[in-house]
DNA sequence: CCCCTGACGGTCG
DNA sequence: CCGACCGCCAGGG
């Protein structure tokens, strides 16, 4: 939980990433499973905790609170064919390699 | 102790 | 971009 309120605002990361900074890389789903126990008041930033490949797919219901939230944060998401829910990584992943060590500047996006 | 399941991850087609 | 597969570790029946 204290690894996932250091996740700024507007910015999201990985279930993985989040299990790999606790010292368990393989551990991603525990994450998932232990964020599930967190009440919607919890203070801790659920929302911004999204699965490697930028897909959001937890239960609708939830998917869609997920959605709104980020959005109230600024958070672009976009909606697939398939109506599963997509964050872009490229702009809004956030993957520093120690929690100290947090980056520095929030657009160092690569051009392609 | 065995088996099934899971807010997941990565690769392949 | 989307779907199918296999691998991963911990928890519950």
């Amino acid at each position: 939980y204290e690894i996932v309120r250091q996740v700024p605002y507007g910015r999201v990361t990985s279930y993985g990433h989040i299990a790999k900074l606790m010292g368990k890389p393989r551990n991603s789903r525990l994450v998932g499973q232990a964020l599930k126990f967190l009440s919607a008041d919890s203070g801790v930033p659920w929302q911004r905790i999204i699965s490697s490949s930028g897909t959001i797919v937890i239960s609708s219901t939830g998917a869609q609170r997920q959605r709104a939230a980020l959005e109230a944060e600024g958070v672009e998401v976009t909606v697939g064919r398939t109506g599963n829910l997509h964050v872009s990584m490229r702009d809004y992943g956030w993957f520093p390699d120690s929690l100290e060590a947090d980056d520095a500047d929030a657009g160092e996006e690569e051009e392609e």
